[in-house]
DNA sequence: ATAGGTTGCATTTTT
DNA sequence: TGCAACCTAT
């Protein structure tokens, strides 16, 4: 009879006797309001905690896993906290453990990402994959789905990788594999989208590699097809807590389901019924603003018709901001049909009114910004550290840069380029991924010519042709170049070079040689540094920079005995491992990036904070500056025609004002220049959904009108340039064609049907037909996995072998 | 191999 | 307008 068995290590470092008293129960609900205590200590069935912005869930998250383990004796190992971020899990463990003491250590508390890697680590052979499996970010799948497309032949203009992956990403997001994809494809747009699917899912594999979101489908489709599997689980997560509930979407909610609901098919019909885990989630459906990322509003909404006899428990007070402001957010979300009616309110009293401007444009707007917070920080009232900036888009930031740059006002961006997807990091990131797992194709071909070493296309794709004509890797075609058809010499000898290398460096990691240390000789032996070091490029010095920050990171993880995700502290505290490779490559995969927000130190006075609004969510202020509230730009031009996403502008609107702890100030621009021309946007409609007598206005249209009337021919004036390089674009085709007739013409070779031949890019290849004579002549050639290509002989670079 | 020109693109992005 | 990716000419 299989009773609960726990994950193996869990026995070994179970506490035999927690020396530590724990906190007494008056100091667990110690300065919570009701129904925040009847969240921390409610028991059984699943809970809904509808936690409004600033109402304090994260403490209620807190008490209640310490709760779960101090009064109701659970065992931390039994408990699954998932949240968004990462770094909001290292809060809520840190959290957890000054009130429960270091047994805490051994609960999941993690991204939902995190806690598949983790399971998929150990099931990885389940599905096929090796447990050193790849995690392909963004970059790295559009790298891939490029690749995809070429194979394919797509026509770039229709089919752009960028759109190809976002439905991809929606497929996995419903849980739909290849297969069901192409059953289900109704028209040709869909037969292709599901033949890139099918291809970018197989090299995927091929590469041992998965992307974000094959983390969650896998698990799913894992738990699916291996119910003891998913039993293991079920029987060790006693108590399974979600936070930012609204967030989810169908995949996560899958996996919340199978780990927490009843299971209908237990394997071993014998075993003991295993009671379903109690699960908790908090969330706020007005606070949803990631629908365009696969996010389903209905998780939340539905919660008590998906679990049954769920309970729910709304959490109003508010311990953030001023009354106004929270009589402001009421209003404004107030116009949001089909929500759970919830109104935000305190005690803290009004405060001051809400704050409006109307600029004349975009510049004028960011100098009444600046003033403003100028005049509050000299009066004292707050520091520059104390104040927010808030824009819809993140090109709106560029002129409140310029402004800020000239009166001085420090500031800082947050978002933009992100330290991880910097080109050095990414490629320095690249010949490690590469090193653990050889079969990774993209992380491989990114290094392989970098810095540059002499393996060109042409030694690519003779090496990319052996492996497909001996169904090996390329990583294994590599090691085998001299068996590679058409191979020049020269070509063979450097990638011979860099096969020593790679493999003198893999043999350092199979040692357990710590992530910084490979780092830095990776670095150096690849002769990366010495690149950067000679190159007279001004930008190099900062990338070296970032490199020398890269190893930092590296060495500070290394030194962590705690460290990675994917390390069960489990097994770390029983000296079963040591944090490696692959540990700081999962950090790096999962964990967006070091630190962006500036801390609020007291000692100085900080910088402002310029970021868009959906990067403030979870964020506070005690001065935040809601700006470009226009249409067309906030509601955003897109969603002004589309009620639901319309609704969730107005959700990020709600999300921006309930950022402000005491002063909230709201501006548009009568004129903005939005690429090029400069445009009249009305006002915000979200501007009209506030109660007139909250908002003092310190300029009005009415005011500025007066002044100076929009232009309307200024703006075709404006436009010319555009018309002007239309024209240009015809000249440069009449030059370039000029050009090309002018250039002596290249050696026609010769061919017969059935000839085998050689492209610079496209490797081998067979004629198939001729047409045309002389310079005219066109051959069509077969290159395999390439497809067949009708090439111009004059021009194309093809060899007869 | 690489610089320079050309083209196309331009919401938001916790993982 | 500003950029990044791509192509092409050297």
């Amino acid at each position: 009879m299989s009773m609960s068995i726990p994950l193996p290590g869990l026995e070994a470092v179970a506490p035999a006797a927690p020396a530590r008293r724990g906190p007494s129960r008056e100091e667990l609900l110690e300065g919570l309001n009701e129904p925040q205590r009847a969240a921390v200590v409610h028991e059984g069935a699943p809970l809904l905690v509808v936690a409004g912005a600033g109402s304090g869930k994260t403490r209620v998250l807190t008490r209640r896993i310490a709760w779960l383990i101090s009064e109701r004796r659970a065992h931390p190992g039994s408990i699954l906290a998932i949240t968004f971020t990462n770094k909001a899990a290292a809060e809520m463990k840190e959290r957890v453990e000054d009130l429960v003491g270091k047994r805490a250590r051994i609960m999941w508390v993690s991204t939902f990402h995190s806690a598949c890697v983790r399971i998929l680590r150990k099931e990885a052979d389940k599905l096929g994959y090796k447990s050193n499996f790849s995690i392909y970010d963004a970059a790295d799948q559009k790298r891939l789905m490029t690749l995809v497309c070429n194979d394919l032949d797509l026509d770039p203009r229709r089919y752009q990788p960028g759109a190809l992956l976002h439905w991809v990403s929606n497929q996995k997001n419903e849980l739909r594999d290849p297969e069901d994809a192409t059953k289900d494809a109704r028209n040709h747009l869909e037969e292709t989208y599901a033949a890139a699917y099918t291809a970018y899912q197989r090299r995927l594999r091929e590469a041992n590699a998965l992307d974000f979101d094959d983390l969650i489908m896998s698990t799913v489709h894992l738990f699916q097809a291996f119910p003891e599997v998913r039993e293991t689980y079920r029987r060790r997560f006693r108590h399974v807590l979600i936070d930012e509930y609204q967030d989810t979407n169908h995949a996560q909610y899958a996996l919340i389901h199978q780990l927490c609901a009843d299971d209908p098919e237990q394997s071993d019909p014998d075993a003991e019924r295993v009671e379903p885990a109690e699960l908790m989630v908090v969330g706020d459906a007005d606070q949803s603003i990631y629908a365009f990322r696969g996010a389903n509003i209905r998780n939340i909404l539905d919660f008590e018709q998906d679990f049954p006899n769920a309970t729910s428990i709304l959490l109003e007070q508010n311990y953030r901001s001023t009354q106004t402001i929270l009589t402001a957010a009421n209003s404004v979300i107030g116009h949001n049909k089909g929500r759970k009616e919830k109104r935000l309110w305190s005690d803290a009293g009004d405060g001051e009114r809400i704050v409006g401007y109307v600029a004349d444009d975009e510049r004028d707007e960011a100098r009444f910004v600046s003033e403003e917070i100028d005049k509050l920080t000299d009066e004292g009232a707050h520091r520059p550290g104390d104040v927010a900036v808030f824009y819809r888009t993140n090109a709106q930031s560029r002129v409140f840069e310029e402004v800020f740059i000239r009166t001085g006002m420090p500031y800082k961006v947050v978002g933009g380029v992100r330290f991880y997807e910097r080109r050095e990091v990414r490629d320095a990131l690249a010949y490690l991924r590469m090193l653990v797992n050889p079969a990774d194709q993209v992380s491989l071909r990114r290094i392989l010519n970098t810095p540059k070493r002499g393996i060109g296309d042409r030694a690519v794709a003779c090496v990319n042709a052996l492996a497909e004509r001996d169904r090996i890797t390329f990583w294994e075609a590599l090691r085998r170049a001299q068996d590679a058809p058409g191979l020049a010499t020269r070509s063979l000898t450097q990638i011979q070079g860099f096969v020593a290398m790679v493999e003198e460096l893999q043999s350092m990691v199979d040692a357990g040689e710590r992530a910084d240390v490979v780092l830095e000789t990776v670095l150096a032996r690849s002769g990366y540094l010495t690149w950067l070091e000679e190159s007279d490029d001004p930008q190099d010095e900062t990338r070296l920079e970032n490199l020398a920050e890269l190893v930092a990171v590296a060495r500070e993880f290394a030194e962590d005995p705690l460290a990675g995700p994917s390390a069960d502290p489990t097994d770390v505290e029983a000296g079963i491992v040591a944090p490696g490779l692959a540990d700081f490559l999962e950090r790096v995969a999962l964990v967006a990036d070091t630190d962006q927000i500036p801390d609020d130190d007291p000692e100085d006075s900080g910088v402002v904070t310029l970021m868009t609004l959906h990067t403030a969510k979870g964020l506070e202020f005690p001065v935040v500056f809601l700006t470009g509230l226009e249409d067309g730009v906030f509601p955003h031009a897109r969603a002004l025609g589309d009620q639901p996403e319309l609704e969730e502008e107005r959700r990020l609107a709600y999300v921006g004002v309930t950022r402000a702890r005491e002063r909230l100030y709201i501006s548009r621009a009568v004129v903005r220049s939005a690429w090029g021309a400069p445009s009249h946007n009305p006002g915000s409609r979200f501007l009209d959904e506030l109660p007139v007598d909250l908002v003092d206005w310190r300029r009005t249209e009415a005011a500025q009108t007066r002044w100076s009337r929009p232009d309307l021919s200024g703006g075709q004036r404006f436009g010319e340039p555009t018309a002007a390089g239309r024209r240009n674009f015809s000249a440069a085709a009449v030059r370039a064609d000029a050009a090309a007739r002018a250039k002596p013409a290249r050696e026609i070779p010769s061919l017969e049907p059935g000839d085998r031949v050689l492209h610079d890019s496209f490797g081998l290849g067979t004629v198939v037909a001729l047409e045309g004579a002389g310079e005219k002549s066109v051959a069509s050639i077969d290159f395999g996995s390439e497809g067949v290509k009708r090439l111009l002989l004059r021009y194309a670079p093809v060899e007869k072998l």
